[in-house]
DNA sequence: CTCAGCGCTTGACCGAAATCAAGGTTTCGG
DNA sequence: CCGAAACCTTGATTTCGGTCAAGCGCTGAG
């Protein structure tokens, strides 16, 4: 099972950057009002258009940024054009890798997304002053770890209507967080193609469709526009994921 | 490409833990005198067995470890007992879960391990006095994510002749982290069995003892005793793996 | 409106890896 | 030294998912 976000709602935010609005996981609650009003002076909201690169493999990272909305798909290929998508970014999730110059990933904008960006150069400064801005920093990526672990099992153990399921239930425990963790259904546009979505299973577009086909004839999911997608029944989505 | 292991050897590190000597990446090195006669006191090394379990999914996590020699696997499993090896601990890595009450991995040792364990209480109490510790830890889970991320294309996108090469090329570059990362050979006894490394790369043993098998015959590496294995050339075993 | 292009689905066939099965090798206790 | 158990290899067969191919249905430009 994907790792279900436990801090997100965490309410010990006193202040929020003036810029990104961003409270949760982003890094602005952890910061003092003073290094606020210094940060909302050089950082800027984008809206970036689905499909645009945000940072290239080898690519110097001059700039972090908050994920404000949308979905962001974090990817690596091989040289001969496989490609594996590593992660998804949601809001309000943080984007960048500290301690490095260069990025050994892509990251692409899956949605239309909105940013919130600073120049690296600042945040690294502020992490030096402000222990809480790293503590929030280590709580994510640890957060990131276990997903990408979890993913690993089904990338490695699953069958192909596993990891259709598997994600699609990763999707809607995602893609609005503030929904009850414990509803027994579920609405959402898919945030990626058939192609994102074999890229991140690690299968085909074909067997990707064919296996969303086999949930719907089923009755375990409807489609609409091959991108809204319904879940009456969460929990039998995830008998078929493999637990 | 496996991320090596950049800070292994990073010389800033002022003092040691009485009982672990471990410096490298481990949480020592970041200590000030005090916290850590203070850590000495209840710390206490450990030689565990190859096949015991260090921590259980879903088992309380009451301590912290330092590996000092040998590998530590990490899995997770499925319900009907299909296994994933979601990572593998070498020395001088960190054992353990901050910020969180239960395990959601098993570790097991697979070689011959010896360990540093600490208190998790005391451990947490002075990453909250020592923002260096946090530091530390920050720099190891990123480094892990980078790792897992690499996996994640080796399990998603390879085929199981790269995957077998990927990971001997992975051990080589782990097992012996003082060797010249520019060396153009290597010698290693394999630290997994057959079934381990299924495990990890999502195949059977069946298949990872064939692959293996072919890489001998076609005479990219030796193997002695089933775990003893010469790669005499390592850019020959890269061009195998998948790039 | 028409048509081109893209994303998705479906079908037929193929092949890489899983499964099933048998036997070899190493290790270790007695 | 013998025998059992664990681990590994090899072969035959099956199967799941990949590949190739065709066609559908939006969507947007002209």
């Amino acid at each position: 099972m994907m790792t279900v976000r436990q801090d997100v709602h965490s309410a010990d935010i006193p202040v929020l950057c003036q810029s990104c609005e961003a409270r949760h996981r982003g890094v602005c609650g952890a910061l003092d009002p003073d290094q606020l009003v210094a940060l909302s002076k050089t950082s800027s909201r984008h809206k970036i258009e689905p499909g645009i690169e945000l940072i290239g493999d080898a690519e110097a990272i001059d700039s972090y940024s908050n994920v404000l909305s949308g979905v962001v798909k974090l990817t690596k290929g091989l040289s001969d054009g496989r490609q594996q998508i590593v992660g998804l970014q949601f809001a309000p999730d943080f984007l960048g890798r500290p301690f490095k110059v260069e990025s050994a990933i892509n990251a692409e904008a899956a949605t239309a997304v909105s940013l919130c960006t600073f120049p690296k150069a600042t945040i690294d400064r502020m992490m030096k002053e402000s222990p809480e801005l790293e503590h929030r920093l280590l709580k994510q990526t640890l957060n990131e770890l276990d997903d990408a672990r979890e993913w690993m099992v089904t990338l490695g153990r699953k069958t192909a209507s596993e990891k259709v399921a598997s994600f699609l239930l990763m999707i809607a425990r995602n893609i609005d967080p503030t929904a009850d963790p414990t509803a027994k259904s579920a609405t959402f546009d898919l945030p990626l193609t058939r192609a994102d979505i074999a890229d991140f299973l690690g299968l085909t577009i074909e067997t990707v469709s064919r296996q969303m086909t086999r949930l719907r004839t089923d009755g375990v999911i409807r489609i609409e526009n091959n991108r809204h997608v319904t879940v009456d029944s969460l929990g039998r989505l995830e008998r078929r994921s493999g637990a």
